[in-house]
DNA sequence: CTGTTAGCGCCTTCAC
DNA sequence: GTGAAGGCGCTAACAG
């Protein structure tokens, strides 16, 4: 790490002394800006390389004294999830302000496209960065390539839009958290052995259109037909991640499904799957796997209704969002393998 | 979030306007430096909290004009998980130059407390802060506490002295990592049904007294013991984390142990293990549970000889090592939540 | 196309 | 105990 002859630290200036220029001319080459002939800015160039010069990014934030306005689209009311991200927010304040950076989250109705798209409609001019909650919907991908066209940096978070041309996703690869859950509830079903038949597996996902979800029962899927045919899946009820309507769900399923033996959540809403089972006297002796870790969730892995969950964390989504943002803006690289959102697996006992 | 009434963005001479006094004495008060009367301090203090000032970190790290020496202490040679520590450090540079930080690595013989003892006597005066791998030994808690006697900011990292008054240690909760790695072996082994005698599990680890090896075995046992008692452990063998030595110790173990149905090994050298199962043909018969993600160990995860890996993100350690050695030595706060590492479980579906 | 110059917001001598 | 003034390294107007 010795890579520096120091002798004092490298400035720009002598950047610009050693290639015979101004540190103007200096600082427009470092920054890729127009009106510098060939010649100089390879003489430039080349001493940066040689004297081996990065900018000091502290004194590039003070000098360029701009300010930015960071939009949030979060889907409103919501469940714990979407409020943790919410929270994480208000949590990074600091690091916010002193990037003089002004963050406002804009609760609206995510899951009806139309509403959606105007709210991003009216996002340009009042944001230099846009962060949502999007949804995989030909309106709302040209809403977001409007954003975009506006000169609006735009991420999404969580839930994608790949279509669109949105600069970064925040948020997992859903496919591979259910392929993850599908893994987790095979193999701790176990191998089959002797007249072992299996058994049914209940899916309970939040709704059929959503293309988080739809993912991860995918993945899910994949897994279980390449791994584990002796299972049988049942087809997927859907309780929009609500508990009470989960509740109900399981409860029909309990009484239809005489040999079910787990029951995997795509979404939110889990509480109320482990209400049922409790009531029918089977936590614990039902395998369940979810997603995300909320006051719920937690309770139930500890309590063993639920063996295991995948998870992302919201905390790391909220700051590589702000960190992308921030570099986007401002013109700066963003170092992708710092960016990528786990997959996570969390037990009992490895609950952070 | 809209918690600034914009009229531009507020500074200390702001604050030092509304108090009545000078740009200085506001600085003096909001850095806590001493030389201000009681009165004078609590003008000050107001005004920053009926204004909602906090200081722009790009300028008072520009003007502070300081920089740093970080010494970073690793064992010599070493294994594939303190190389990606050392490559993570390397890849780190933009981050430190950044912010005025020399880092140097320095390579020593971990294991051997008098040879690291001497080594972390050898530091004050040429770091301002240390980051260690420390060992659980009385003469490195001695030379720890030295040091922060001197006046160095010192952490240790991925294994701890908690004994020492070191200021943070960056690494994770080994017992935990133990537990989930018991969790996994037992839940994936499955529940003992009809006359199934449970079996034999073979513990790898790589010596009797690292403490995080220790702590791992620990965990490991407290969840068969409480969890799974129809299980066998073995005596754990030792390997010294070295891959021949381990595949010898197996094949050994192997021979030995006619009801074997897991091997769990407690650190590196995974690879040997993997070897002499697929020697014997039973690769992906006996379930494998290891730590850390490096090559090795990824492709025997997606060959399915190793079936799930503890583990802890290098890339997260050195980033929060370096968060916390600059909060350390500046006077910042440091964010707890934020620096706290996480046990992880990687399966083949989850692989980053 | 290139150079000169005045700050960005805070910290740190140095006087008072 | 308090204040005035210069500068940290870079950027962005403005001249030339």
């Amino acid at each position: 790490m010795n890579n520096q002859q120091d002798g004092g630290p490298l400035t720009l200036r002598d950047v610009a002394a050693a290639a015979g220029v101004s540190l103007a001319t200096a600082d427009r080459v470092v920054n890729g800006r127009p009106g510098v002939s060939e010649k100089t800015a390879s003489k430039v160039n080349e001493a940066v390389q040689r004297l081996g010069f990065r900018p000091l990014a502290a004194a590039a934030e003070l000098a360029r004294a701009r300010s930015w306005r960071f939009g949030v689209v979060l889907p409103r009311g919501s469940n714990r999830f979407m409020l943790d991200i919410a929270d994480h927010i208000r949590a990074q304040a600091d690091w916010f302000r002193a990037r003089r950076i002004a963050v406002e989250i804009i609760e609206t109705d995510v899951f009806d496209a139309d509403r959606l798209a105007a709210e991003l409609a009216g996002l340009p001019g009042r944001f230099d960065g846009v962060a949502v909650v999007a949804l995989d919907h030909p309106r709302i991908r040209v809403a977001i390539d409007d954003l975009v066209d506006a000169g609006v940096a735009v991420v999404t978070l969580v839930s994608d839009s790949p279509s669109s041309r949105r600069r970064h996703y925040v948020g997992i690869d859903n496919i591979a958290a259910g392929r993850t859950a599908g893994s987790l509830v095979g193999r701790f079903l176990g191998r089959p052995r002797g007249d072992d038949p299996g058994g049914s597996i209940g899916i309970v996902t939040g709704s059929g259109s959503l293309r988080d979800h739809a993912e991860r029962r995918f993945g899910f899927g994949q897994v279980m037909t390449e791994e584990y045919p002796h299972l049988t899946r049942l087809v997927p009820v859907e309780g929009r991640d609500d508990p009470e309507r989960n509740r109900a769900l399981v409860r029909r399923m309990i009484a239809d499904t005489p040999d079910l033996v787990a029951i995997y959540n795509t979404g939110e809403g889990s509480v109320g799957i482990g209400e049922a089972l409790a009531e029918a006297g089977l936590a614990r002796r039902i395998l369940c796997v979810g997603h995300e870790l909320t006051p719920a969730t937690r309770r139930m892995l500890l309590d063993g209704t639920f063996a295991a969950l995948v998870a992302q964390d919201p905390g790391h989504e909220v700051r590589s969002m702000a960190r992308v943002l921030h570099a986007l803006v401002s013109g700066q690289e963003i170092i992708a393998a710092q960016e990528h959102i786990r997959v996570e697996v969390i037990l009992r006992d490895n609950l952070p």
